[in-house]
RNA sequence: CAGGCAAAUCAGUCUAUCGCUUUUUUAAAGAGGAAAGUCCGGGCAGUAUAGAGCGUCGUACUUCCUAACGGGAAGGUCUCGAGAAAGGAAUUUUUCGGGAACAGAAAGUGCCGCAGAAAGGAAAACUACCUGAGCGCUUGCGCAAGGGAAAAGGUGAAAAGGUGAGGUAAGAGCUCACCGCUUUGGCAGUGAUGUCAAAGGCAAGGUAAACCUUACGAACUGAAAGACCAAAUAUACCGAGGAUUGCAGCAAUGCAUAAAGGGCUGCUCGUCCAAUCUCGGAGGGUAGGUUGAUGGAUUCCAAGCGUGAGUUUGGAACAAGAUAAAUGAUAGACAACUGCGUUGAAUUUUUCAACAAAGGAUACAGAACCCGGCUUAUGAUUUGCCUUUUUU
């Protein structure tokens, strides 16, 4: 099977100690209407990241918005994670992010996508700036 | 046609591509009727607990159902609206549809604005009513202290039983009939209550969603509860083994080292204790993990019992288990439904049947230990009842 899509638990950011770190230490980087944390990391991992999607219950009120709001953010990161993937391994490197929505309403998959490709275009640029 | 109330059913399906979670991994399963609010009640778990009382909180017509409830079922009472019947009236009976925080005001305390003469002590005399000491004179009229009187007027949510008659100076349950009320007793009912009879001239108005009284119930906490496994690191503890020195000083002692002190002895050796090092064990326990945690007051079907909520017996089924939290995204098709139109029949407003362009799932909303309820949100269809409008 091809595994070139898959974004499994491996790539899920769940070690509360690490999440707390993250956002202690961690760098921020704005791309309205999201927010990325991320750090490097020297931890062992399968991938070469590790994310976590967060969307705040006090901008979201209802369960189901804020439940699609991160499918869909899981989706378009699992489709678009390639080039981040490959920038990554061919810098040694490892690193733990967040991409925190900080919207109020709810936005179609489409708007989302857009939104999101930029912001990894971001960090990769960033990424590349602190060597 | 529109609106309201009640009940029932459903909450899209399929295909392709790329994925997510779990497990017994060539495969299977994967959100709701409210998963919501967290408002009640239980299970479960921990802690506490001799018994009793006070306090606090909750509940409040009756009986029943239930694991339990503040939930539900059936019934009772009162009350509101509409209608009908009896009667001269007061009033009573009855039908349909709603509503009730529906224990106690005769244990005690508090409160009852404005209006009104008087609002709780069985109170109060403003107008009008009756009587009239006395005064004035035109001698049968006027004024009038005081007394009688709760019948009429007026005020108020409410004026102290009601209607009719007798009675009286005028009046009054003062007396009588009927109605209502209170008390007592009989009968019916498991009971709330109902009903019949007798007695009482009728007495202590409302407010308990004011304090309060009575009866019944409640120990507290909450799945982040609780139980278990357990790396790394450090280690009070146990066992085995190693090492126990160097420098300064007469010595005490000081310095160094991970450590080198004391008992037995005059001293050395030896041995014991302590300190120290290494290895092993053990304990608690961090990161992390397992469990709790999904087979249950379970669901469905049938039969019996019960007015009913329910319950008993038999049979069948296993139906999410995530944990920074899965159950999705994209594209297409189908279908419920709405139906521009076309055709046929009855007919010539229209009705019924068939085909059908186009539109076409959109509401409220996401399990977090599990159940039973309540409340709130909400799309569609069907059935029943009620109301309004328009047309014939």
């Amino acid at each position: 099977m091809n595994k070139e899509f898959a974004l499994g638990k491996a790539y899920k950011l769940c070690s509360i100690k690490r999440i707390d770190r993250l956002f202690a230490e961690g760098q921020r980087l704005k791309a309205y209407p999201l927010t990325l944390m991320y750090q490097e990391t020297h931890d062992e991992m399968e991938h070469t990241f590790q994310v976590l999607f967060s969307v705040p219950k006090k901008r979201m009120k209802h369960a189901h918005d804020r439940n699609y709001v991160k499918r869909c953010l899981r989706e378009i990161l699992r489709l678009n994670k390639a080039p981040l993937e490959k920038h990554l391994t061919d810098c040694h490197k490892k690193i733990n992010f967040a991409l925190i929505y900080q919207f109020n309403e709810r936005m179609s998959y489409a708007e989302l996508e857009q939104k999101l490709i930029k912001a990894l275009d971001k960090l990769i640029i960033e990424l590349t700036h602190e060597e």
